[in-house]
DNA sequence: CAGCGTCTGTACGGTGCCGTACAGACCGAG
DNA sequence: CTCGGTCTGTACGGCACCGTACAGACGCTG
């Protein structure tokens, strides 16, 4: 039984790099080939056609996104604050954040993916809501925070403005202290 | 002299249109063509090629953006609060935000769009902070709001996760009315 | 060493898009 | 009506990609 030395997982990997730098529509059986420094000869072995191994680029996305990354951060432990900088670290780390946006983006055409992001979602913030609950007496108070979290951890590499003298990371660390801050005051 | 039944601007809004829902791969001479029921003829009379095409269609995007939104806004005036959400309504419309949520995708790749990108985003931001620094007495709480405001405002459609029993809507207006609330309290 | 199954390279037809060439339709001017 | 310029449809060559077919290389197994 010969070796492979283009095995599944060589094109799960370059569909995963193809689709965090140039999308969905980069994902090439012969540009990934070319890549892998193979030609396509042996992909139709291991995939039905483009579309299957789209699926399983998504399967290999999910599944580094949600357990993968909740395995670690409850493996590593510490307090809620030290959890969710750890969670969002490794979220949106220089590795996963490119797929990441691609997969929002492709979400917005594709009901499939789209789906698939609401349930990774929601397990996310499912998450965040368990970590900032401690700090929020108000309901209303957690789920706003939720949302400015999430939003804020998704958007930033996609919102292009500076901010005069202050680098971007100044402004996330005040915003990472408002969001763990005692309650605002009234109305 | 012959009255062009497809000018120049059709065929602009007709890749806007294309780039709005499935972004700048799908573009295409011969797709807009058919969208607009014509050959793809006439088109290299008014383009010299595809890229022309794409340049002017950022062109007609930035346009929209920025001066149109913001000569609206000014025109119907009201306090700062007013104007704030006037100006979001106005910069992610249905017929806007999906251009900026592809174009935002498309900077992460191409240099030149990442540039007009923070032409935009920088602008948005600037006035935005000028709304919003009445409220703020510290520089930093300002910076901070700004970019929760903006961040909120980009991915809100690109966060595919619900909030139990509340709808986005809700949670939106509770970030809304903490972006205007006085300052937090200490540390 | 011989035989087998597996993986890989190459070649092919089909399709869709780009950019060019050109002929004809169309409308206003004289 | 005739002329002229402009816009449009059609056709073409080139290219890149998909999916299939098949022959040969490779390494394990007996």
């Amino acid at each position: 039984m010969a070796l492979a030395r283009t095995p599944r997982h060589r094109w799960i990997d370059a569909g995963l790099r193809a689709l965090a730098t140039a999308g969905p529509d980069a994902v090439q059986v012969e540009s990934l080939a070319r890549s892998l420094g193979v030609s396509k000869g042996g992909f139709y072995g291991y995939f039905a056609d483009r579309p299957a191994l789209l699926t399983e680029v998504l399967d290999a996305w999910e599944a580094r996104s949600t357990d993968q990354v909740l395995a670690q951060v409850e493996q590593e432990g510490g307090d809620a604050r030290t959890r969710a900088r750890r969670a969002a670290e490794l979220t949106f780390s220089p590795e996963l954040r490119p797929i990441d946006l691609a997969v929002r983006d492709w979400a917005r055409r594709d009901a499939a993916v789209a789906e698939r992001l609401r349930r990774v979602d929601d397990l996310r913030i499912g998450y965040l809501r368990e970590l900032l609950a401690p700090v929020c007496t108000d309901e209303d108070d957690l789920e706003a925070r939720c949302l400015i979290a999430f939003a804020v951890a998704v958007a930033d590499p996609l919102v292009a403005a500076g901010h005069g003298t202050r680098t971007r990371a100044d402004v996330l660390r005040t915003v990472q202290r408002r969001l763990f801050a005692p309650p605002p005051a009234g109305p």
